[in-house]
RNA sequence: GCCGCAGUAGCUCAGUGGUAGAGCGCAUCAUUGGUAAUGAUGAGGUCGGGAGUUCAAUUCUCCCUUGCGGCACCA
């Protein structure tokens, strides 16, 4: 007998072979046909898979999220049946769950098309519809490796072959077909259900090194309910029409060409709203303790074999030659060696530190041509650069000085879900354990000061230091590692940076690296799918239109207009020949934040009417309250009191 | 960089081996109107670039280029 503790606490006895399934059925024939798999002790059990001594035991079924992870675990199983049987000759490799769904990669001459999922599609609702058994066999390694290769399934056979000696081979069969797979799975491919579907091919580098063979990547997504299939599809759609590249050029930010691949050509909208940010981030540095300076985009190629990026990162950067010099020159991929310069540049004494050096930094970067999207990733770009030259028992106060600054900047901006990831030592590293052991325990003394979610990310720091990142969540959920701060033992002493201690001898200061918003361009694409384009009226490039009625009220329109502008508000007036419906529809799909109506009787009492983007309703105001409520909304919230 | 797909008017997109079309936008005219599209008329395209096949290429083939979706990369 098998004593079975549920997740209430109840101890009920079985017999021994008893399977998750044979339990759902002694409770009852409705959890019975739910049931997915078991959660035993903690780990997933296939349903029909007798259980091997006393255990915990937790029920699966597709309201847990381990549920649909099976399913999508089984959905692509059932894919990979349908594509070879439909592209004989086809080998399988893996097929993993992903966030919302799953992809198999495949391996095949000829490639895959969006054209080919109809059919493949239709394949698999045949063999859900078969509502095949899944059944798990263990098998012997070496019968395992010889089978596959006879299969001509080299992929499989390999995958085996690196498995540790100790680890049990399990084959699940779904009918005739099966596939090496760890499990668990569904009882049979009926539980798969019809909510999914296929969503995109793609390249994949076989173990996802670019040295390997190329793979065809088929992504799908599958949920458990038709409802939950149409609400993700919903999300995705959702999500598309936020896109910044979209926005950017319906809103009239920026263009991008192909002259300048990798550059934003930014209009005057757009370069309104960067403009703004960076007086924004002006302020709060300086107000931080910052001394902004500015330093040469171009140097010569002998400054970054010093500085050591000749070596690491001469692929990735632009280079140039004039005729008549015989000099190689590179434009700068990024600000810390010439900050270091400035350091440099006469004699520091201890009384300096911590010296805190900003920088809106014009950088290029020769980035690979796949990597390029929008704003998010582009080869020029400025960053909101600073470094702090410190004394090592001065990094905590700055690194949480630095937190404090970035959260402040973050809430302002319209952020407050906020993430920290803490990334210790790696392997490869300059400077000594002691030293690493100080930083890493500055930084993360002064990450958990910060009182946010701090992830651990083992190994992942800078050859030269431990760092934090910071990620935040945007409106709709998606995450971007924006901010950083990376203590540096590495570069003050390559390029010999010192300062002249109380002791009157010579030190090495650290480095402290940090970027609030990373680069302008990019945290601009956030900032424009985070609203929407839908901007705080502080930060809109557009704030008022003042739009008239009837050309009766031109004068009064262009007189409210100037009075307002002359208050600091970035205002257009629209005169136009039009219907007041046809200039309300156009400013609001345009997203200025505030339509000031005027008509006949607005300008004989001196008033404006007031619409708000997305907000139906008007407000009718004197002029003067007008312009102050707008002034007072418009204000930047670190100048406001 | 790699794999796949795409590039037609300012934008969104139809279309065809016989040198092109729609809607919106733009221009002109009429309309002076109260909170999400007034009507009429008109202009606008070397069909991404180059080469090839063909009597004839926007359409077929090849190369290049840019974009898109992934992969790899991201100091």
């Amino acid at each position: 007998m098998l004593k079975i503790t549920f997740p209430d606490g109840a101890v009920r006895e079985y017999e021994d072979g008893v399977s998750p399934l044979n339990i759902a059925k002694s409770i009852s024939k409705s959890l019975a046909k739910k049931v997915l798999a078991g959660k035993v002790d903690g780990a997933l059990w296939d349903a029909t898979r007798a259980l091997e001594g006393d255990c915990t035991l937790q029920l699966i079924t597709a309201q847990d999220p381990e549920g649909v992870e099976l399913i999508r675990h089984d959905c692509a199983h059932v894919m990979a049946e349908a594509v070879q049987a439909l592209f004989p000759g086809t080998q399988v490799t893996i097929g993993p769950v992903i966030e919302d769904g799953f992809y198999y990669d495949f391996a095949r001459d000829e490639p895959f098309s969006v054209e080919d999922f109809a059919a493949i599609e239709k394949k698999m609702r045949f063999i859900i519809e078969q509502n095949k058994p899944f059944t798990r066999e263990v098998w012997k390694r070496d019968e395992a490796i010889k089978h596959f290769t006879k299969m001509g399934e080299s992929y499989k056979a390999e995958l085996i072959s690196d498995l540790p000696e100790d680890e049990i081979i399990t084959i699940y069969k779904q009918g005739d077909w099966h596939d090496l797979c760890l499990g668990p799975h569904l009882p049979s491919t009926g539980k798969v259900g019809k909510a999914f579907k296929l969503t995109k091919v793609a390249g994949a580098y076989w173990r996802g090194d670019s040295k390997n063979a190329q793979l065809q990547r088929i992504y799908g997504t599958a949920w458990a309910s038709q409802d939950d299939l149409d609400a993700y599809l919903h999300r995705i759609e959702q999500a598309e029409k936020r896109d910044h590249r979209k926005l950017g050029r319906e809103m009239e930010l920026f263009h991008f060409q192909e002259e300048a691949q990798g550059q934003a050509f930014w209009h005057e909208k757009g370069w309104t709203l960067y403009r703004t940010l960076q007086d924004y981030m002006r302020r709060r540095q300086i107000g931080a303790g910052y001394s902004e300076i500015n330093t040469p985009e171009l140097m010569d190629q002998k400054f970054w074999k010093a500085s050591g990026h000749w070596d690491k990162y001469r692929e990735n950067m632009f280079i140039t030659q004039v005729d008549d010099e015989d000099k190689t020159f590179a434009l700068k991929p990024m600000n810390c060696p010439c900050h270091v310069q400035v350091f440099n540049h006469g004699q520091r004494s201890y009384r300096d530190l911590p010296l805190r050096l900003a920088e809106f930094g014009s950088c290029h970067r020769y980035e690979p041509s796949g990597a390029l999207h929008g704003l998010m990733r582009v080869r020029a770009f400025t960053q909101d650069d600073g470094h702090i030259f410190c004394r090592e028992d001065q990094i905590i106060d700055e690194v949480k000085a630095f937190c404090t600054l970035l959260l402040s900047v973050y809430k302002d901006l319209g952020f407050d879900d906020v993430m920290v990831r803490f990334s210790d030592r790696p392997d490869v590293r300059v400077g000594s354990d002691e030293v690493w052991d100080r930083a890493e325990k500055a930084l993360r003394a002064a990450a958990d000061a910060t009182g946010l979610d701090v992830q651990y990310n083992p190994g992942d720091g800078a050859f030269y230091g431990p760092k934090l990142d910071f990620v935040l969540k945007d409106a709709i959920g998606r995450e971007w590692q924006t901010g950083t701060i990376q203590a540096d033992f590495n570069l003050p002493e390559r390029l010999d940076a010192s300062y002249i201690g109380a002791d009157d001898a010579r030190h090495r200061p650290v480095m402290l690296h940090r970027a609030i918003l990373g680069s302008f361009e990019r945290f601009l694409g956030v900032l424009i799918e985070h609203y929407a384009g839908r901007f705080p009226l502080w930060l809109a490039p557009l704030q008022v239109v003042v739009a008239t009625i009837t050309s009766d009220a031109d004068g009064y329109a262009q007189k409210a207009a100037e009075q307002l502008r002359a208050a600091g508000l970035r205002v257009q007036t629209d005169l136009r020949n039009e219907k007041i419906n046809y200039k309300i529809r156009e400013h609001s799909l345009g997203k200025v934040p505030v339509i000031a109506v005027v008509g006949r009787v607005e300008a004989e009492e001196n008033k404006l009417a007031l619409r708000f983007l997305g907000d139906r309703a008007q407000e009718i105001l004197s002029l003067e309250e007008a312009k102050s409520r707008l002034v007072a909304e418009a204000t930047p919230p670190d100048l406001r009191t």
